[in-house]
DNA sequence: GTCAAGATTAGT
DNA sequence: CTAATCTTGACG
């Protein structure tokens, strides 16, 4: 076996493939303001059509448009009136899967992160879906961008990562399958997956 | 047009 | 446990 996994190979897989897969990245997001980024600790895979917790689950509509495009964009929606949450679309163009990033490890642009939170307290800082988008400006501007390219990008780990299973977050439906996946004993996934 | 629900979070 | 806050999608 010789053919080396291309990024874009790497996010045309299931979901469910990909979602633990995607621990150790590194998402990054540049800004006139600064750069930001972080490692990825804690993810969700959505099975599209086939899953009843996906916005996908009763076909295309126009919010989920990118979910039915091809893998590696990013399908980012607004939800609670006050939160964003960021996806990587996996699987084959159609399937609409997608992957839910969850939780980051801070890195780069702490300082702007806090600003930006409005708080002090590090592990709390991209602990949670609608905190990290909050923490790399992430909004709907940037629905639909493809991770290959600047300023919104997605960076293959570069060491392997110890995880754990269990069942997603803040879910009616499906509640049952697991198909949430988070780094053990990492202080940033996310507060309400932590045990609450 | 009307309405209920939501892949959340912070605060009591 | 509940309020906050508002977009989306289903219904008709």
């Amino acid at each position: 076996m010789t053919r080396t996994l291309t990024k874009q190979s790497f996010f045309a897989r299931p979901a469910t493939t990909v979602a633990p897969e995607l621990l150790g990245w590194t998402l990054v997001h540049d800004t006139p303001e600064g750069k930001t980024s972080g490692i990825i600790v804690e993810t969700e895979a959505y099975m599209g059509a086939d899953d009843a917790a996906s916005h996908a689950f009763r076909g295309p509509t126009p919010r989920t448009q990118v979910m039915f495009g091809p893998a590696g964009y990013a399908y980012i929606y607004f939800t609670y009136g006050m939160h964003y949450c960021i996806n990587v679309v996996t699987g084959k163009a159609g399937g609409a899967s997608a992957v839910l990033i969850r939780a980051l490890e801070p890195v780069e642009g702490i300082e702007l992160m806090h600003a930006r939170r409005g708080i002090e307290n590090l592990t709390q800082l991209t602990s949670g879906p609608g905190k990290l988008t909050q923490a790399l400006a992430l909004n709907k501007a940037q629905n639909g961008h493809d991770f290959l390219t600047p300023p919104l990008q997605l960076l293959p780990s570069t060491k392997p990562v110890k995880f754990e299973i269990s069942p997603r977050i803040g879910i009616r439906h499906a509640a049952d399958k697991p198909w949430r996946f988070y780094i053990k004993d990492s202080p940033y996934v996310s507060r309400r997956s932590a045990k609450n």
